[in-house]
DNA sequence: GTCTATACGCGGATAGAC
DNA sequence: GTCTATCCGCGTATAGAC
């Protein structure tokens, strides 16, 4: 809680290069440079390269938290929140073409390099997990399937994303989230079947 | 064609070691290691890493076109065929937990990369994104629909081996595997029915 | 806190003997 | 075709002056 503004820049600057060039083909020098300041300074902040990673890694969970914390207050229903996420392919539809999405991408990349902070890591996608398992749970799901609904909605999200990285193809990542939101329209309205049918047996 | 034997083994040395560890994070050093030969012979059969590369992809679609053929004469019906390519993900299920899907995982890195080779290595994708909409279209999807069908199947088994390989949840991909099945079943059974309708009418 | 200078190993790549 | 020896740049990391 040092407030430093410098460090804060170097997290900063890691989490864009991280994202844009991969953390092991990242170098010192690039974050360096990127920040403006001397490699030497640099050992001030951060002892090792995997300090760095770790508090990327911090900063990426409380960025998605604070967005997931925006939805919260943007949809009025859990449906509106969940379809918040499903519109991340289109609203980051530039970068994910570029460079896939930060999270998976991510977390296979330290799988291959069997990285320590691979558990850290997960967080990010436990995050997302975790709060759209509420979402739909608060739609009225019970909890193993809202849990299960969460991951099948992760995995769309993150199969249009690798295609999208791999084939640049705007009108696919359009026709899969237009897929997505009537998925998600189909799996609520029925829900809300079964439990007015529920209440009134 | 030279039938050079130790060439083949770099190449399906070098194969491995770039699905389990990476492209950029495997060196010549361990190619050579794996093989068994020293690093200045090494150079005698590939000039620069990226020979290698583009030799590895080679080898990759090949092995993926061979795979099909047999899908070709072990199942009968397009349905059939379908499913095993959806049955990738328990086939290779133990290999996807620990290093992702080999196709989607290269396509990430060397997109990071931004490496020459990344239009190459979608001709991964391509092999299956193009067997898959024939076999669509063989049951009876119209040509579009048949390209769009195979898009979507393939962007589900890559959100599944994304998350597979995050969570190790093996329960999370039969489920997501029994629900592909179930989609496929759906979206030919429901063509089936236009079909014979359009016939006798 | 920030800098310069530097240590040291590993990476890709080359030369040339056998 | 296979080897050893070697070049050179870049990578992480450290020491120490300002």
């Amino acid at each position: 809680m040092s407030g430093n503004t410098t460090r804060q820049e170097i997290v900063a600057a890691a989490d864009d290069l991280f994202y844009r060039h991969g953390f092991d083909h990242t170098s010192f020098a690039h974050i360096a440079e990127a920040v403006g300041i001397s490699r030497g300074n640099f050992y001030h902040h951060f002892k090792t390269k995997d300090e760095i990673l770790d508090a990327v890694i911090e900063k990426r969970v409380a960025d998605r938290v604070a967005m997931m914390e925006r939805w919260e207050i943007a949809g009025s229903t859990p449906e509106d929140r969940i379809l918040s996420f499903v519109d991340i392919l289109i609203v980051n539809g530039d970068k994910i073409v570029r460079y896939g999405c930060p999270i998976g991408t991510l977390t296979s990349e330290l799988a291959k390099l069997n990285h320590t902070a691979r558990g850290e890591a997960n967080r990010l996608f436990g995050a997302f997990r975790t709060w759209l398992a509420q979402q739909f749970t608060a739609a009225g799901q019970a909890e193993t399937e809202a849990h299960r609904l969460a991951m099948h909605l992760l995995m769309r999200s993150q199969g249009v994303a690798t295609l999208l990285n791999a084939f640049h193809d705007r009108e696919f990542a359009a026709r899969e989230v237009e897929l997505m939101r009537e998925w998600v329209g189909a799996v609520l309205a029925s829900n809300g079947d079964r439990a007015r049918s529920a209440k009134t047996t």
